[in-house]
RNA sequence: GCCGGUGUGGCGGAAUGGUAGACGCGGCGGACUCAAAAUCCGCUGGCAGCGAUGUCGUGUAGGUUCGAGUCCUAUCACCGGUACCA
C-alpha cells in the first residue's frame, strides 16, 4: 500500500532522478559505514577533553514516540557538535525496564512482564537505530537484568548497615476489592481504576532511604549548578522546603507525653486558641477508643487516596477530640482538634493553630466557632476577625509589631522569635529547630516487576540483610500472571528461606524497589561496563555528566533522587564528584491536534490526525475537518500532549519511512526551541524535506561544474564579499546557537537563509564558484549534527573520501570576512521609528547623531519641536527626544 | 490547594531593554506543463489609502524607562509537578 516513491521522493522517475536526494539509500549507506567503523564507540583518553552527553533512558513501552525522538535528537546534535569541537564524547543508551505498564500488559494479555519487556526493547532498539544516533551501543543495558540490579541490592544492604535504609509504617492507597495497593495514577476520583471500589488509606511497613540526612547538602548543592535551569532549581528548593522555627511541647491534660508541634511563627504563640492533629496521630486514635463519634469521623478520613493534590483540595474538616493542651506560657487550656489538612507524614503530625494570623486556621476557626485572637498589628490597619486580610499573615512587613502578648509586645518578628525561643528553652518547653518539607524516600513497592528488596525476615532476628555473597536475589522471569497479585507474593515457595544469622526458617521480603532506584544510578553504570562493583575507576574519567537532557516532568523526583544517589555513591567511595551532572536541558512536550466523533451515548471516538483533512476559509483560518475515509466532518478537540488515549500520536517510524530520518530530525529541531512544547505538523515536515532537497540539488549541481581556484579574499567583488560575509556570520551564529544557547531552531533558520542566498547567487565566474564552494562545504559540516546522513553523502559529492565527519574540525570563522563598510541605524523620534540611515562603520556617536538629525523625514517630525536629548546606541539606534 | 512554567500574524515560531513578526507552514497571484504533481518567482499582521504613507498591535489592567514582547505590580487562561505513571 504505502509506496515511498509516491510521497517521499518526488523526483523519482523524472529526468532529474539521476541526481535526486534519496534519503533511504543515503541513510542506509551512512549507518552501515558508521557501524563498520565503530565510529561512536569510545574509551577513556587522557589526552582529550571528555564530554559525557546523556539523555534520559527510555521506558520500553512498546514503540518509540515523538517525545523520545525529540529527546534523543537534541542529545545527538549536542554530541556530534561537541565531537567536532575535538572532545571525546560518550553518548550511551539503555532501558529503564522495570515498571507498572509491564504488569498491566501482563494482566491484560496474559503474558509474562519479562517477555513483553524484552520484545519491546528489541523493537525499540531497531527504531532508535533507524534514526542514526551517534550512540556507543556497546554499553547498552536493561535495568531488569540481574547483572544490573545486583549492584543496587548490594548498595542497599550496605545502606541498611549504615542506617540510611530503614523500615517504618507509612500510608498507601488500598483497593478493598482487589486487596491490593494502588499507585496514585490508579486512583480516579477516589476509586480504584479496575474495581471502581472506594479507595482507603492503609498503613503498612515499608523501606525508606534517609534522603533527609542530605537535605541541606541537596539544597546547598543547587548553588553549585549554574548550568541547571533556574525553574528546576527553584522547584527543588521549594520541594526540600527548609524552614527555621521552634519545636514547642504542649502538655496534654491526663497524658504523660507532651504534644509536640513545629512552627515557623513562634512570634504568634500567644494567639494559639487550639491545636490541630492528624487523624492518624496516636492521640486521636486513643481518644477515638472512648468516643464513637470521633471514631466514625476518623474512619471517614481514611476514605480516599493519599496524593497531595487530593488531600489539599479537600474541604477543610475537623472534630474536637475532647482533649485539652496546656498553653506553655499562659497555662490556659486549649482544645485539641483533629483536622483533615494536618498530615501525619509532615513534621510531627500536629500544628499549633493561630487563627488570627494563619489563613487556613482562620477559615477553620470561623467554620467551627473557635476563638480568634489578634496578636499582630501594623500601622494604620484595624483588625476585623470576620474578614481575612493579607497583612494578618505577613511577617516580613517592616511595620509589623506583636500585640496582646505580654513580654513580646512591641517586638517585630525576629525579636519576638528570639525572645520566645529563650523563654521556652529555659523551661525545656521548646527549642530551635530546622525543619524540611522533604520526606524520606519510600522505596518499597508491593509489585512483582521490580528489583527484589534484598532482606530476609526472621521471627527471631528481625530484618536481616541478605549477605553479599548470596546476591543477587533473583526475580523469577518465567511467571504466570493469574490476577492482580504479584506472582512472588502468591508463591509460598519463593518466599521460603533460612535466616543468615540464626539459621532458622525465615521469609524473604516480597516487595520490590521503586523503579526510580534503577534510574538513579544508570548514568554511572554506562561509564564502567562489566565492572565487578557498581562502577570502577573509569567513572571518574567520565563523570560528572556534562550535558543531561530530559523532560521537564522529571524536574523534582527523578532529578532529586539522581543527585541524592550520586552522593550515596560518593560516600561509599565509588565516585569523586559531588553532583552527577553539570548542565541540564529540560525539553518540552510533543503535542498535536485532536479530532473526534461523538457517539449516541456521548462517548468519543478519537481519530488520528493522519486520517483527517483540514478545511480552511479564504483567510487560511481553520474552519473544520473531514475524515479522509468518508469525507464527512469530524470535531476538532484542541491541541494536547500526544497520547494513546486521545489517539493523536504520530508514529516516528512511519515518518522516517516516508521522509527519512534526517527530515524528521530536522523538523523536531526546527519547529520549536527545545524547552518549549513542540506541535507536530506534517506540512512543516514537508517544508524540511523541501529544504534538504534544495540543498542536495545545490551541492550536486555545483559539483558538476568545472574546477575552480581557491577563494582570493582580495579579489572578490561586492556580491561575492556579501555572500562570504553571510557565510561567516552564519558559522558564528550556528556555533553559538548549538554550543551555548541550545537554540537549534534559529541555527537552522540561519542555514535556510544562507541557502536562500546561495540560490540567488548566480555568479558563475571563477571566484563566484570558489565562494559557492566554500559556502556549501561549510554548510555540509554545519548541518552535520542535525542531518548526519545527508552530510555524510554530500561530503563525498564535494570530492572528499568517505569519512566520519565528526573527526573533522568545525568550520572556523574568518574575522576578516565579517568586516562591514557601513551599518544601518534605526532613527527614532520620541521612541517611534521614523527613518533608517546608513552610516560608515567607522562613524562615531557624534557623526551618527548629526546624520540622523539631518535626515529629511526626521526633520519633518522635529518641526516646531526643541531637541532635548539624543540617545545613540552604537550600531543600533538613534533616539531623538524632543518636545 | 501549593510549587514551577507559558501566553506574539491564519499556524509553528524570531527578536539576549534598542527597527515586532527572521525562518518555516498555510494562503493568494504568476512562470513552466496538453494537464497535474514537483520546481521557480512575487505578495502576505489589522485598519485607512491607488500609492507614498499613516495608524493600531505581543492574554488583560496598571507602572518603571529616552525606549518594554523583554523589567516591576496585579489579574486571567492554559501546561507540568504534587512524593506509588515514568
Amino acid at each position: 500500500m504505502q509506496n515511498n516513491d509516491e510521497q517521499g521522493s518526488p523526483s523519482a522517475g523524472t529526468e532529474a532522478g539521476e541526481n535526486a536526494y534519496r534519503p533511504q539509500a543515503v541513510e542506509a549507506a551512512a549507518q552501515q559505514y558508521w557501524a563498520a567503523e565503530r565510529a561512536y564507540e569510545v574509551t577513556e583518553d587522557a589526552s582529550r577533553p571528555k564530554f559525557y552527553c546523556l539523555s534520559m533512558l527510555p521506558y520500553p513501552s512498546g514503540a518509540l514516540h515523538m517525545g523520545h525522538v525529540r529527546n534523543y535528537t537534541i542529545g545527538d546534535v549536542i554530541s556530534r557538535f561537541q565531537r567536532m569541537q575535538g572532545r571525546n564524547v560518550l553518548q550511551p543508551m539503555g532501558w529503564d525496564a522495570f515498571g507498572l505498564p509491564a504488569e498491566n500488559a501482563a494482566i491484560k494479555n496474559r503474558t509474562a512482564p519479562a517477555k513483553w519487556t524484552y520484545a519491546n526493547i528489541e523493537h525499540m532498539r531497531g527504531q532508535l537505530k533507524s534514526l542514526g544516533y551517534a550512540i556507543d551501543w556497546s554499553r547498552e543495558f536493561a535495568t531488569c537484568r540481574p547483572d544490573y540490579y545486583v549492584h543496587e541490592q548490594r548498595m542497599f544492604v550496605r545502606l541498611m548497615k549504615k542506617g540510611i535504609a530503614y523500615r517504618k509504617n507509612s500510608v498507601v492507597n488500598w483497593d478493598p476489592v482487589d486487596q491490593t495497593v494502588l499507585a496514585n495514577e490508579q486512583v480516579i476520583d477516589g476509586r480504584g481504576w479496575r474495581t471502581g471500589a472506594l479507595v482507603e488509606k492503609r498503613e503498612i511497613p515499608q523501606w525508606f532511604l534517609k534522603i533527609t540526612d542530605y537535605a541541606q547538602e541537596l539544597l546547598d548543592g543547587l548553588d553549585t549548578l549554574p548550568g541547571w535551569p533556574d525553574a528546576v532549581k527553584t522547584m527543588q528548593r521549594n520541594w526540600i522546603g527548609r524552614s527555621e522555627g521552634l519545636e514547642i511541647h504542649f502538655a496534654v491534660e491526663g497524658e504523660a507525653e507532651p504534644l509536640t508541634v513545629f512552627t515557623t511563627r513562634p512570634d504568634t504563640l500567644m494567639g494559639v486558641t487550639f491545636v490541630s492533629i492528624a487523624g492518624e496521630h496516636p492521640l486521636a486514635v486513643k481518644a477515638a477508643e472512648s468516643n464513637p463519634e470521633l471514631a466514625a469521623f476518623l474512619s471517614e478520613l481514611r476514605q480516599g487516596g493519599v496524593s497531595e493534590a487530593e488531600l489539599e483540595t479537600q474541604e477543610k474538616r475537623g472534630m474536637a477530640t475532647g482533649l485539652f493542651a496546656i498553653h506553655p506560657v499562659t497555662g490556659d487550656k486549649v482544645p485539641v482538634w483533629v483536622a483533615n489538612f494536618v498530615l501525619m507524614g509532615y513534621g510531627t503530625g500536629a500544628v499549633m493553630a493561630v487563627p488570627g494570623h494563619d489563613e487556613r486556621d482562620f477559615e477553620f476557626a470561623n467554620k467551627y466557632g473557635l476563638p480568634i485572637r489578634q496578636v499582630i498589628a501594623v500601622d494604620g490597619e484595624s483588625y476585623d476577625a470576620s474578614h481575612w486580610q493579607e497583612w494578618y499573615g505577613d511577617k516580613t512587613r517592616a511595620d509589623m509589631r506583636v500585640v496582646n502578648s505580654g513580654v513580646l509586645d512591641g517586638k517585630n518578628y525576629r525579636e519576638a522569635f528570639d525572645t520566645i525561643a529563650e523563654v521556652l528553652g529555659k523551661d525545656g518547653k521548646g527549642e530551635r529547630r530546622v525543619n524540611y518539607r522533604l520526606r524520606d524516600w519510600g522505596v518499597s513497592r508491593q509489585r512483582y516487576w521490580g528489583c527484589p528488596i534484598p532482606v530476609i525476615r526472621c521471627a527471631k532476628c528481625g530484618d536481616v540483610p541478605v549477605p553479599e555473597d548470596q546476591l543477587p536475589v533473583l526475580l523469577p522471569e518465567d511467571v504466570a500472571f493469574s490476577g492482580v497479585q504479584s506472582p512472588i507474593k502468591a508463591d509460598p515457595e519463593w518466599r521460603k528461606t533460612s535466616c543468615p544469622e540464626c539459621g532458622g526458617a525465615a521469609e524473604r521480603e516480597t516487595d520490590t524497589f521503586d523503579t526510580f532506584m534503577e534510574s538513579s544510578w544508570y548514568y554511572a553504570r554506562y561509564t564502567s561496563p562489566g565492572a565487578a562493583e557498581q562502577v570502577d575507576a573509569r567513572a571518574n574519567y567520565w563523570l560528572p555528566v556534562d550535558q543531561y537532557i530530559g523532560g521537564i516532568e522529571h524536574a523534582i523526583l527523578h532529578l532529586l533522587y539522581f543527585r541524592f544517589y550520586h552522593k550515596l555513591m560518593r560516600d561509599a567511595g565509588l565516585v569523586q564528584s559531588d553532583e552527577p551532572a553539570t548542565n541540564l536541558l529540560c525539553q518540552g512536550m510533543v503535542i498535536a491536534e485532536t479530532f473526534y466523533r461523538e457517539n449516541a451515548d456521548g462517548s468519543k471516538d478519537w481519530i488520528n490526525p493522519a486520517d483527517v483533512e483540514i478545511q480552511r476559509d479564504d483567510k487560511a483560518r481553520v474552519v473544520g475537518a473531514l475524515l479522509k475515509a468518508d469525507g464527512q466532518p469530524v470535531a476538532i478537540g484542541g491541541i494536547e500532549k500526544m497520547s494513546k488515549s486521545k489517539n493523536n500520536g504520530v508514529d516516528p517510524q512511519s515518518m522516517v519511512g516516508k521522509f527519512g530520518a534526517d527530515t524528521v530530525r530536522l523538523f523536531s529541531m526546527f519547529a520549536a526551541p527545545p524547552e518549549q512544547s513542540l506541535e507536530w505538523s506534517e506540512a512543516g515536515v514537508e517544508g524540511m524535506a523541501r529544504f534538504l532537497r534544495r540543498f542536495w540539488r545545490e551541492v550536486t549541481t555545483h559539483a558538476s561544474q568545472p574546477d575552480h581556484p581557491v577563494v582570493d579574499p582580495a579579489a572578490l567583488d561586492a556580491g561575492q564579499k556579501a555572500l562570504r560575509r553571510q557565510l561567516h556570520e552564519t558559522i558564528q551564529k550556528v556555533g553559538d546557537d548549538f554550543g551555548r544557547r541550545h537554540a537549534f531552531n534559529t541555527a537552522i533558520a540561519a542555514l535556510m537563509e544562507l541557502l536562500n542566498a546561495v540560490g540567488k547567487f548566480g555568479d558563475m565566474s571563477d571566484q563566484g564558484r570558489a565562494v559557492r564552494h566554500e559556502v556549501l562545504e561549510a554548510m555540509v559540516l554545519l548541518l552535520n549534527p542535525v542531518t548526519p546522513h545527508l552530510s555524510h553523502a554530500l561530503w563525498q559529492v564535494l570530492g572528499h573520501p568517505e569519512t566520519v565527519l565528526e573527526t573533522l574540525p568545525w568550520p572556523a570563522v574568518d574575522e576578516s570576512a565579517l568586516v562591514r563598510d557601513s551599518l544601518t541605524l534605526a532613527v527614532q523620534v520620541n521612541g517611534k521609528l521614523r527613518a533608517t540611515i546608513e552610516v560608515p562603520a567607522s562613524a562615531g556617536k557624534d557623526e551618527a547623531e548629526a546624520m540622523a538629525c539631518a535626515h529629511p523625514q526626521v526633520l519633518a517630525y522635529l518641526e516646531g519641536l526643541t531637541v532635548r536629548k539624543v540617545i545613540v546606541v552604537p550600531g543600533k539606534i538613534v533616539n531623538i527626544v524632543a518636545g
